[in-house]
DNA sequence: TGCTGGCGCGGTAACGTTCCCATGACGTAC
DNA sequence: GTACGTCATGGGAACGTTACCGCGCCAGCA
């Protein structure tokens, strides 16, 4: 009868429909007790009749809870990151929930700019890959959050979701350790971030584990990037060397990167230089050599940081660190030295 | 006074502390005329001093725009459309709006939910990669929306962003015959995609221009995967042929796939047997070769997906298809042979 | 028979915001 | 001096939902 033309329909449609008050058709459709089941599903069926679904907004402003989450990260585009957001939209999905996305670029400004659209927003909570050293922003968010990836081991009050650098790195050493190789030499990131500190530590505390002198270890860094890899490795080669040179990149783009510059240089992957990366990327496999890795399980720790940020949520106080096993994947970039007969091409080619 | 420890500010803590009424703060906060300079200024610092943000979800009851977007694309990790999804989430950025990511898998029942998921948000409407065939969830939707890539020819009446396919596929064999390839063999993808025959309706026209009848192209299908372009390429190599083969792929995941059953087969690209591509994924750049492909320009489809969208919501209804042109991107994924044999045309390269 | 309690249901308030309308003060024109 | 227009401000309603409270009914029990 009030009913405009290009409304969309309410409960109280519903209910005019169905010959009740809205309240009954809101305790049949939100399924509460108290209800006869005939009542209910004449309600339920004059719901279906007029098309009605619930308005999350209303709900939300009722109940305090948005049914939407957050998700800041460096960059959808960078395909680890993609495998992370993945894993906390399906899990999220599970739970009625969906996910708004944000890419910070590593830019303080942006990722704050962020934040505050997820408060105005009312996300019921965040999953967060914080920028180096922005604890003030973090502090003041005001919602339930979860961190994601390295950033997290500042923060020691709060949850967390990351791989076990240190377990991930011991698979690597000990898997270039057993293909023949000695101590790497090391591409890593730039200076600020803590991903660097956390995987030199681990490479480190290993050398010192195998009595070998850390200090000896070749390093150069670079960003993040393939092209920053690639340079990385420019350096690395110009440097003077003998025998078979092992590269030990933090992370797969830059070892991707470190493949090029070997190519690039003239020299052979893996018959000359190997390379082995950290991340777990799927382009890993399109490179040639395939990209033996150490892979981080990076859709399983979106779905954790979405568990673990639904328990924050309904205050379980139970500030968890989660670090997830890495596991290697072996495709071709590492020369198996431990056969004393020489490189076979063909050996080093399998998928 | 009223104001319980835990909640967030609302318009009215601040309309208290500034001592005017909350109408009064709303306008000073909205920007809105009619009201005096000083009194603005009160409520701004009021603001700013109890920490007020705006609640967008009262903001979404009361004016029916939620400031939120839904994206709804096959999958966010594959590198294609995590660039779409990149530019529209920074074009959503700039005017204030917010994305709702979601992965379809291809999937007709996850597609549905996924609508109805963004309905129920409220979303202000949505950016759509539809599934093929679904026209029933979309003619339900009942939102504005635009569509996103190949699919958009099926609907007549709904703006679309696309890149232009025949534009890009005549960019992909004017190249190839300039470096002297005759007629390509073909890998394209599952039979029920409409991208499918987009493409083929393209290379069709274009070889009809050069007088090549299209029935002597070599063919194979698969699934728009690295898997599935692997498989294509083993098929079409264990046809007879002769002379080099060169291979034009509807996508970039099974132009890298076709590589390495290249390689697989002992095979060289591009000495033996060119490889061509389709989307300009940031990861062609990985492989080895380097993959030469036709470049669809994603990240700016997103972000004018986003703008079409925009003028959708506010009713002007200019119902757009917008067709973004490609650019060929050259790695070394294609043989030049126009060196040793200028006019080869037709016939060379058949499989 | 009358009291109690459980149960199904309806009315209403509240979430936070914005918009419309009313009010009152002030200035201006007759 | 009165009438009227302008403008800053306040009051209240509405968006759609759910939780709380109260009412009437019926069964069980003293």
């Amino acid at each position: 009868m009030s009913k405009r033309r290009n409304r969309r329909p309410t409960i109280i449609d519903v209910a005019e429909r169905a010959g009740v008050s809205k309240s009954t058709a809101a305790r049949a459709l939100t399924g509460s007790s108290n209800i006869t089941e005939e009542t209910r599903e004449k309600v339920v069926k004059a719901a279906a009749a007029v098309g009605y679904e619930r308005n999350h907004l209303a709900v939300g402003m009722r109940s305090g809870r948005s049914g939407m989450l957050g998700l800041v990260i460096p960059d959808i585009t960078n395909p680890f990151w993609a495998e992370v957001a993945r894993g906390a939209q399906d899990q999220a999905a599970e739970a009625g929930s969906s996910l708004l996305v944000f890419s910070s670029d590593w830019d303080v400004a942006k990722e704050a700019a962020h934040l505050r659209a997820l408060r105005q927003a009312r996300v019921d909570g965040a999953i967060i890959n914080p920028v180096a050293d922005n604890f003030d922003d973090l502090d003041r968010f005001g919602l339930p959050f979860v961190l994601i990836g390295s950033s997290a081991e500042r923060f020691v009050e709060t949850s967390s979701v990351g791989s076990d650098i240190t377990q991930g790195v011991r698979l690597g050493m000990d898997h270039l350790v057993s293909k023949g190789h000695g101590a790497p030499s090391l591409i890593v990131g730039p200076k600020n971030r803590l991903a660097r500190v956390r995987f030199l530590r681990a490479v480190h505390q290993h050398c010192i584990e195998r009595d070998i002198d850390p200090a000896i270890l070749a390093m150069e860094e670079g960003e993040y990037t393939v092209e920053g890899g690639k340079q990385a490795m420019r350096r690395l080669l110009a440097r003077d060397h003998v025998g078979h040179v092992c590269v030990f990149a933090a992370n797969d783009m830059m070892a991707i990167g470190a493949i090029m510059a070997v190519r690039e240089a003239g020299l052979r992957c893996p018959e000359d230089i190997s390379v082995i990366g950290f991340d777990g990327i799927p382009s890993g496999e399109f490179a040639w050599p395939g990209l033996t890795t150490v892979a981080k399980p990076g859709r399983e720790m979106g779905a954790r940081a979405v568990e673990g940020l639904f328990s924050e949520i309904e205050h379980q106080p139970e500030h968890r660190r989660i670090y997830l096993p890495c596991r290697l994947i072996e495709r071709g970039s590492l020369a198996d030295l431990s056969a004393h007969a020489p490189q076979r091409v063909a050996g080093a080619g399998r998928v």
